[in-house]
RNA sequence: GCGGGCGUGGCGGAAUGGUAGACGCGCUUGGUUUAGGUCCAAGUAUCGCAAGAUGUGGGGGUUCGAGUCCCUUCGCCCGCACCA
């Protein structure tokens, strides 16, 4: 046996090994407890990269820990394998989309099994295949009839120069990221998905998702954003293009009496009748439209707005006019698409009648406040109504209700709830994606696909010399006849958001026949996922969509769970230094050298070169670490020991050269623990042993003797602690918890003279890293002469007895300062601790002859005395 | 703009409202080794010879007791519906 352990070797022989037996296969069959560990599957961008490997790491020691503790399984791997880098690939560089994306998922696969990762690969999928989006459109078809499936017209951001759509990371600064032209918002017919249908049992579910972060819960509420108010409608003085009344939503009905203008977004069918008529508008429309369609454009770009000169009736106040305007920050989207605005009160409101000189009239005070103050800031928050005829002195609850009433009495309103969650709009201008299995024909209309006909598989002859969608012009692939009437059709050329095909590949891994998408005895058997991992940038779109698709399914009766993910958790990313030149270059971390002084030079120049902040890996930043090389030089274990190590999981990590060393360290201290021990079990005790005092045993049996012996029982209570502590830090996911616990334990183990515990915990020891550490523990596991591998053991038991000391320290407080800590025996009551720790001579000098007006005994913690 | 998160030694971080700094990295000193790496031992929050004092971004509060709870403030990071 070699006296370093060699990871090169033991990677590739206990990998063979694990795909040899099948080990990590999952058996539906199967008589034991299944579970379901999943984590977000790759998109096939080129390599593996260090947030891949921390992900599937942690999902990994979950999944082997489960399968130690008895359980059958489910850990699968596939690729999330269409979107928009593919394309672009083919674009810069000519290959094609498929192509590309099935080389990268090549690469990506062997890098991740030289991981060690105990992954069921039979069921591993890809997207991009006709056999996993073929089921997904029969999908869409089935949500299509029962009508969870509509088209409507929907803003894109418009590049005039490429004459194509472009996602909203296209859109830098307005502009088109290839042409630079200035980007337009411009109006489409689209497929949509009726999630808003689910918005009250998707925000109502939350509350059974207790184990998932509060701040992801809290992310989706917000994002579903319920609010109640009222809807009620002003009418115009004078009818506009056959429209004579403007429907408005408010929460924030109370502040009627506050309202000053009326405000429609540009795209409001009053602002276009305006238009029609006014040039002024329809030129102030065509400002609108230019920018993004991101949220953050719109609410940060300056307010402005355009005066329509029409005029509605205040519907409690009939003698006031208010103005109708046009302005920018009221969204299409969002409730009416028209409001009123009450500068007094809401932040915008306040803004825009700055701008514009509009009344600004105060109608909510503070308790006590003076009701004739002049408005400096606009106050938002709740209070009591003034300048409010019916509601004055009335606080804003009741005044928010009494308006409602009226309304609903007078039939010009009514109580109502809004949410801020939007259909899901799922068109995509673009190829590579799940084709929408719908034929349009004039005479017919949309029309989807009849079942017998799918998939429809993506046509793979396809160029990408041009700008835009190359189905459109496909030469054959689009002109279909029409499956109702025969007559001359055309394929839809949109394909379906990505998200789409990442919201139900967990439901595929539990189960995949080739007839249909999933056998529903089948997945339930494995569902929901136990326990989903990934990075908390899918805190909503992916997971609010997979939630919606979930009940999607079972509302259409599909399959009988509703949420798809019961445990979930959000790791933070890697993160690296960053490095620049004087000449601001970004140099990677290759490029440059440690100079005295702990200053930077560049290798290449010599010259000098500025430490940039801690950022995420990325290429531009030029500080990504391959995994690759590093698994090369360290070998995998020690790679996924730094991965789980140096920070909490839900944070982020930095890569640094030191940790990884530390990493690798460890392992060979581990393999010489357990090489050692194994000669000491006999006579062979290293002279360095006994060189090395116990910090824990009375050194008087080993010394000089053959006799090893039989128990410590400090070893013990240390394996026991150390078994709870390990087990339990797994299980909630806390795995820098988890490899302190094993460090300790392995320190102490170093340092216990040999012992048949000692021999014993070395044994459990191997047990414990190898959810960690698979390839190392495997290598030990074999040689103290086991049978059979360590991913098929069991999870060390211990005798809970020995995690209960017969001792405890207590601390000792003089008013809340530790003064004094005392060791005494667990248990003892509190008159008696309370005398010996006034007794104690630091305490007694503490008080000064100062009396003990009242002390605190917690048992077995702590005495606090106030003086 | 809206929403979310995070601030603890030189660094990563521990800490059911109850002894702040577990564990690791780094560093210091000593030892083993032909040398270096490895390995072993001791030490390492700050100030102080010590006794002791101070200390969890800042300020305030609740409490016998606050890193932890509340208010406020500063700084940084992330998300915002066509990136995945």
């Amino acid at each position: 046996m070699s006296d370093r352990f060699d990871p090169a070797a033991a990677d590739a022989r206990w990998q063979a090994r694990w795909a040899e037996a099948g080990s990590f296969v999952a058996d539906a069959a199967s008589a034991k407890p299944k579970t379901f560990v999943l984590e977000m599957f790759p998109y096939p961008s080129g390599r593996i990269h260090m947030g891949h490997v921390r992900n599937y790491t942690m999902g990994d020691v979950l999944a082997r820990f489960r399968r130690m503790q008895g359980f059958e399984v489910l850990h699968p791997m596939g690729w999330d394998a269409f979107g928009m880098p593919a394309e672009n690939a083919a674009i810069e560089r000519g290959v094609h989309p498929g192509g590309w994306t099935r080389a990268n998922i090549a690469t990506m696969r062997a890098q991740l099994k030289r991981l060690g990762f105990a992954l069921d690969w039979s069921r591993e999928l890809a997207t991009c295949e006709p056999d996993y989006y073929g089921h997904e459109q029969a999908l869409f078809l089935d949500l299509l009839d029962a009508g969870l499936v509509y088209r409507k017209e929907s803003e894109v951001n418009w590049d005039p120069v490429d004459a194509t759509v472009l996602a909203n990371e296209q859109v830098i600064d307005g502009r088109g990221w290839r042409s630079g032209a200035l980007v337009e918002r411009r109006k489409l017919s689209q497929w949509f998905l009726r999630i808003t249908d689910f918005a009250e049992e998707l925000l109502d579910g939350l509350g059974t998702l207790d184990l998932w972060p509060d701040k992801v819960r809290l992310m989706q509420e917000n994002w579903i954003g319920k609010s109640q108010g009222m809807k009620f409608a002003f009418a115009l003085a004078a009818p506009e293009g056959g429209i004579d009344q403007v429907d408005v939503f408010t929460t924030r009905p109370d502040t009627i009496f506050g309202a000053s203008f009326v405000a429609v977004s540009a795209g409001h069918p009053l602002a276009l009748a305006v238009a029609r008529r006014d040039g002024g508008a329809q030129a102030f429309i065509d400002e609108c439209k230019t920018g993004g369609t991101t949220a953050a454009e719109i609410e940060t770009a300056e307010k402005r707005g355009f005066d329509t000169g029409l005029e509605v009736a205040h519907p409690l106040d009939p003698g006031r006019r208010l103005p109708v305007w046009i302005a920018n920050f009221v969204l299409m989207e969002y409730g009416t698409g028209a409001l009123f605005g009450v500068p007094a009160h809401d932040t915008r409101d306040f803004e825009f009648a700055h701008k514009y000189g509009l009344e600004i009239r105060r109608v909510v005070i503070p308790q006590g406040g003076d009701p004739d103050a002049s408005v400096d800031e606009p106050e938002t928050g709740y209070g009591v109504a003034v300048h409010s005829d019916f509601l004055d002195g009335l606080s804003s609850e009741e005044a928010r209700d009494a308006v409602i009433r009226r309304a609903e009495d007078g039939g010009w309103g009514e109580g109502t709830t809004q949410y801020r969650l939007r259909d899901w709009g799922v068109s995509r201008q673009r190829y590579w994606g799940t084709p929408i299995p719908v034929i349009h024909c004039e005479a017919c209309g949309p029309v989807g696909v009849p079942r017998d006909q799918l998939p429809i598989v993506l046509p793979e002859d396809v160029t990408f010399d041009v700008p835009g969608n190359p189905l459109d012009r496909h030469p054959t692939w689009r002109d279909v006849a029409c499956p109702t009437c025969g007559g001359a059709g055309r394929r839809e050329t949109d394909t379906l958001d990505t998200f789409v095909n990442s919201s139900w590949y967990f439901i595929r891994f539990a189960s995949q026949p080739g007839n249909k998408p999933f056998d529903r005895a089948e997945a339930e058997q494995w569902l929901p996922v136990a326990q989903y991992i990934g990075g908390v940038e899918h805190a909503i779109l992916h997971l609010l969509y997979a939630r919606f698709w979930t009940r999607a399914l079972e509302r259409i009766g599909r399959i009988g769970i509703t949420e798809p993910f019961k445990g979930l958790f959000t790791q933070g990313m890697v993160t690296h230094e960053t490095y620049k030149s004087l000449d601001g270059r970004w140099l990677g971390p290759d490029e440059v050298d440690d100079a005295s002084g702990g200053e930077m030079i560049e290798r290449a120049t010599g010259t000098a070169v500025a430490r940039g902040r801690i950022e995420k890996m990325s290429k531009s930043k030029k500080n990504v670490i391959d995994p690759e090389p590093i698994v090369d030089r360290y070998g995998a274990d020690a790679v996924r020991w730094f991965m789980l190590s140096d920070s909490p999981p839900e944070r982020d990590l930095e890569w640094s050269e030191a940790s990884i060393e530390g990493a690798a360290r460890f392992v060979q201290r581990v393999w010489r623990l357990v090489r050692e021990a194994r000669g000491a079990s006999g006579s062979d005790v290293t002279p360095q042993m006994q060189a090395s005092g116990s910090d824990v045993t009375p050194r008087t049996q080993a010394s000089g003797s053959d006799v090893t012996p039989a128990k410590n029982p400090s070893v013990d209570k240390k394996l026991a602690r150390a078994t709870a502590a390990i087990g339990a830090a797994i299980d909630g996911l806390a795995f820098n918890k988890a490899i302190a616990a094993v460090y300790e334990l392995v320190g102490s183990l170093e340092k216990a003279a040999p012992s048949a515990s000692r021999d014993e915990a070395v044994r459990v020891l191997v047990r414990l890293i190898s959810p960690m550490a698979p390839h190392l523990a495997e290598e030990c596991w074999a040689m103290l002469g086991n049978d059979g591998m360590v991913a098929d053991a069991a999870w060390p038991s211990f005798d809970p007895a020995l995690l209960v000391d017969d001792e405890v320290t207590i601390a000792i407080q003089v008013n809340g300062k530790l003064r004094d800590t005392v060791t005494v025996a667990r248990g003892i009551d509190k008159d008696t601790i309370e005398a010996i720790a006034l007794g104690r001579d630091k305490i007694v000098r503490q008080l000064d002859g100062a009396t003990a007006r009242k002390v605190i005994v917690v048992p077995d913690r702590l005495v606090n005395i106030v003086a």
